[in-house]
DNA sequence: TTGACAAATAAGAATTATTCCTATATAATA
DNA sequence: TATTATATAGGAATAATTCTTATTTGTCAA
């Protein structure tokens, strides 16, 4: 049976236990954060808004866990062509547009794309968490924009 | 007819015009040293190269230049969960593998995964310049490493 | 070919982002 | 509930990117 974040509240704990991590309470925190966020958050976003409620909690402490839960798998960093990380919880699959002008990172879903097969001589030496298909272009605002040109 | 980068040594040079860029020295270096370059290079990497063998050129200027090659689409700026942003030349179809334990990132290529078709609704809202599979996993390496435990 | 001008550059300063350090606190285990 | 390895807060340090300004240079039109 495979293991999925769907269905099961318990996931989290488990991953932690799992991978020999504490189940803190930041940690806890940062993984509601981060789960119930849209929009591929940066670190910054997820400690401006634990920070209001929990004015406690490090901006050390929430990249460290981010970067903690990335190691692990539990979490994704996406393409970023800005200058700070983005983060991603990796729950469903789905995929991403780009937008070479404004930047903006747009998801999108496939059930046609989920299915890809990876080729076979990949599999045998990678081990493989997570597939996504990525699309460089520009959205539809951008096109508007450069319309009038 | 589809304007590609092989068999066109002009490439670079259209594309600056048909972007109004002026071709100056610092961008053809720029170009060309990205291009030649394997393993997806920080704005660091391609400076330094350069500058060993022009110490004039700055570090803004290379920046600079690498970030207005993506805004035309010249070159690809990867996924990369390290802090530094990490180039790519598009000049041919290829995808990424991702290990998120070290950071390696590998190329590979798929003829089936570079004829997967993107979705019509996407394609009716955006303007599709490049597309790519990344994969993350764990490489060949660090699985090995971890065997023991 | 030259002159004018918009665009690009170098250099370094400023800003922003990430990581490190260390004393204290806490979760997990026996 | 005592122990211990791990995690945290807070701030300092480092690293990465972007901005500012004076100067230079490509391009275009005369």
């Amino acid at each position: 049976m495979e293991i999925t974040n769907d269905n099961n509240p318990d996931f989290f704990r488990t991953q932690c236990i799992v991978h020999n991590l504490k189940i803190t309470p930041q940690r806890i925190l940062i993984y509601n954060e981060l789960t119930g966020a849209k929009n591929h958050p940066t670190v910054d976003n997820i400690y401006r808004s634990l920070h209001e409620k929990y004015p406690n909690i490090s901006f050390d402490t929430v990249n460290r866990t981010l970067l903690t839960f990335y190691d692990i798998g539990l979490v994704d960093i996406i393409e970023s062509p800005g200058s700070q990380r983005r983060f991603d919880p990796n729950k469903e699959n789905h995929h991403h547009l780009h937008c070479i002008k404004c930047g903006k990172i747009i998801d999108f879903t496939s059930s046609e794309l989920d299915a890809l097969s990876i080729p076979l001589e990949v599999g045998k030496h990678f081990k493989v968490l997570q597939k996504r298909v990525v699309i460089n272009g520009i959205c539809e605002d951008c096109q508007k924009k450069t319309a009038g040109l």
